[in-house]
DNA sequence: GTGAAAGCGCTAACAT
DNA sequence: ATGTTAGCGCTTTCAC
C-alpha cells in the first residue's frame, strides 16, 4: 500500500534517494540510507513490480511452452527449466499447448506485448514463422527453427546407434522400431534413421512403424503395442519409446514370451516407468536436467545480448536393465 | 515498437481515442475506429502489457505453488488449473517448492509486489502466517489455513470409508495402512482416521504406519514397501497411496503371494500407474480436474470481489481393479 | 549526496 | 465523438 513517495515524505527526502537507497544504486549517505531502510520497513513498503517493469522494460518472467505438463517427460523438463530459471532470478510462466495452436499463439502475443521477457518452446503446434521476427529471445527445444533461433536437443542419432549396438550384440536379427514421423525431420526422428542404418549395416532386418507419442492416455499405447505384438511374431528385438517398451514387456510377460531370452526390448527416454517394471527396462536415457540447464543458459545469454550457438547437442546414455 | 502515440499521430487523433478504439470502451465513430484499427495493424502496433498493468493494477497472471511438478499427481493438478485459468483469461506462473521454503516465500513476495494477481497454494513448506494478512486473493488446496483463505480438497474421509468398505466386503480382518502424518491434521490424514474407524468398528485389526509421500524417487518407495511387506506376513489387506500399492503388487507377484486371493490391495489417488499394472489396481480416485476447476473458480470469485465458501469438499470415487 | 523532473506506455476522467 | 491531461509507481538523468 505504501508507495515510494510516502517513504520519501516520511524520511524527508526525495523519491530518487529512496529508490537509490533501496536498490543500492548511486550514492546515498550511509546515514540517510539506514534511515530510509528503517522507515521502509516500518511502513511495510513493498516496491510495485509493475511500475518497476514499465520503467526497466523487463518482467523477470520467462515463458515455457510444452505439449503437456502431465506427461512425465515434459513434467521433468519443466521442473528443471524452472529450477534453472529460478537460480537466475527468473520466474516461469507455463503454456501447456495440449495440441491447441491458439494457446501457443496466445503466448507469443504475450511475449510481443512484453508481458514476459522470452520464451523457451518445447512444443510445436505452430509453424516456425510464428516465432521468427520476434524481437525478444526464443530458445527451441527439440526442433530446428532456423538459424536465428538456438536449438537444444538430445543426440538422438547417438541414441539410435546405442540401441542398435545393444540389440546387435545381443544377437537380434529381426527387429521392429516404433516411432518417428518422417515428414518433419525432427531431431527425434534421427534416432530411428540411425538405428535402422546401423542394424541393416550389420545384416539385421528392420521394420519401422511410424507413430507419434503425443500421449493421450497411456492405456491407448497399451492397445497399440499389443496389436503390433500380435502382428510380428518372428521379431526378436524391439526399439521404442519407454511407454511402448513398458507395455511390450507387460504383453510379453502375460503371453509367456521370455524377455530377454526370446525377445529383447530397448526403450528411449529414461522415464521413471522403466524402473518400475520387473525387470527394469533397458533404455536410452535423455539427460533432462542437462537439456533443461542448457535451454536456460541459452535464454540467459540471449537476454544478456550474447549470441549462443545455433545448436546444442546433449549426449544420451544407456541405462542397463533386464530387457536386453 | 510502435507505441500508442505513434498510432495516434498517424491517425491524426489523440491517444485516448486510439485506446478506446482498440479496447472497445467509450464512444468512437465507426469511421475513425476503422481507420485506427487499420493503422494499428499497418504499424504492427502491440499494446505494452507492462504499461497496461501499471494503469489497470492487474497482471492477468495467477501463481500456483506446488511441491513438485514432476510428481504425476501435481503435474495433473497443475495441468487442469492451467486450463481453468486460461479459460478465464489468466496465465499461470509456477512455483515448484521442491521442499525449499525460500522458494515459496519468494513467490509470496512476488504477489506482494503485485507482479501477480493471486496465488493458489498446493504446497505447504511455510507456516500459514506467511499467507495471512495478504491483500490479494489466496486459495488453498488440501490445507486449512484459517477462515480467511478458502480451501479446496478431496473428501478424504469418504475415501477412507470407501476403502474400508471394499476391504471389509472382501473379508479382510488384518490390514495395514501406510501414510498419514498425524501431526498436522491435514485433510489427507482424514482418510486414515476414517479407514481405521470403519475397519475397527467392523472388528478388523488395523496397523497404521505413518509415512509421507513427498516423492523423491519412486524407487525409494519400492524399498520401503518391500521392507514392510516382509514385516507383516499375516496381513490380508493393504490401504496406501497408489505408488505404494503399485510396489506392493509388484512385490506380491514376485514372491508368489496371490492378489487378490491372499492379499487385497487398495490404493488412493487414481494415478495412471494404477492402470499400467496387471491386474489394474483398485483405488480411490481423486477427481483432479474438478479439484482444479474449483480452485480456479474460487480464485476468480475472489478476484471479482465475491467471497467464496470457506471450504469445498470434492467427492472421490472407486476405480475397480483386480487387486480387491 | 540529494532533489526535482522527465519519462516508461497506457487508461480514464474531464473538457470541449 | 474526440482531444487533453493527469495519473499508475518506479528509475534515472541532471542540476545543485
Amino acid at each position: 500500500m505504501a508507495s515510494i513517495r510516502e517513504v520519501a515524505k516520511e524520511a524527508g527526502v526525495g523519491v530518487g534517494t529512496v529508490s537509490r537507497a533501496l536498490n543500492g544504486n548511486g550514492y546515498v549517505a550511509e546515514e540517510t540510507k539506514k534511515r530510509i531502510l528503517e522507515i521502509a520497513k516500518r511502513l511495510d513498503y513493498t516496491p510495485n513490480e509493475m511500475a518497476r517493469n514499465l520503467s526497466s522494460k523487463r518482467t523477470g518472467i520467462i515463458g515455457i511452452v510444452v505439449p503437456d505438463i502431465e506427461n512425465p517427460f515434459w513434467g521433468r523438463y519443466l521442473k528443471y527449466v524452472e529450477i534453472g530459471l529460478y537460480n537466475h532470478g527468473f520466474k516461469s510462466l507455463i503454456c501447456n499447448t495440449i495440441g491447441v495452436s491458439n494457446r501457443e499463439q496466445d503466448f507469443i502475443d504475450f511475449l510481443k506485448r512484453k508481458a514476459i521477457d522470452g520464451i523457451i518452446v518445447a512444443s510445436h503446434s505452430l509453424n516456425d514463422e510464428a516465432y521468427l521476427n520476434l524481437k525478444q529471445p526464443v530458445v527451441s527445444f527439440e526442433r530446428d527453427m532456423g538459424p536465428s533461433i538456438p536449438q537444444v536437443c538430445s543426440n538422438h542419432g547417438q541414441g539410435g546407434r546405442f540401441a542398435a549396438e545393444k540389440l546387435l550384440k545381443a544377437g537380434c536379427k529381426q527387429v521392429i522400431q516404433l516411432g518417428g514421423t518422417y515428414n518433419g525431420r525432427t531431431p527425434a526422428d534421427e534416432r530411428h534413421h540411425e538405428f535402422k542404418r546401423v542394424m541393416e549395416a550389420a545384416g539385421a532386418h528392420v521394420t519401422t512403424i511410424e507413430m507419434s507419442w503425443d500421449m493421450v492416455e497411456y492405456d491407448h499405447y497399451r492397445k497399440i503395442m499389443e496389436s503390433y505384438m500380435e502382428l510380428f511374431t518372428k521379431v526378436d528385438g524391439i526399439f521404442t519409446a519407454d511407454i511402448g517398451a513398458y507395455f511390450c514387456l507387460a504383453f510379453a510377460k502375460k503371453n509367456g514370451i521370455k524377455v530377454p531370452e526370446e525377445l529383447k526390448i530397448i526403450g528411449f527416454d529414461g522415464l521413471e516407468i522403466t524402473r518400475m517394471s520387473d525387470p527394469n527396462i533397458t533404455t536410452i536415457v535423455q539427460d533432462i536436467p542437462v537439456l533443461a540447464r542448457i535451454s536456460v543458459e541459452c535464454m540467459i545469454d540471449m537476454l544478456k545480448g550474447k549470441k549462443p550457438k545455433a545448436k546444442y547437442l546433449v549426449d544420451v546414455s544407456v541405462q542397463e536393465g533386464g530387457t536386453v
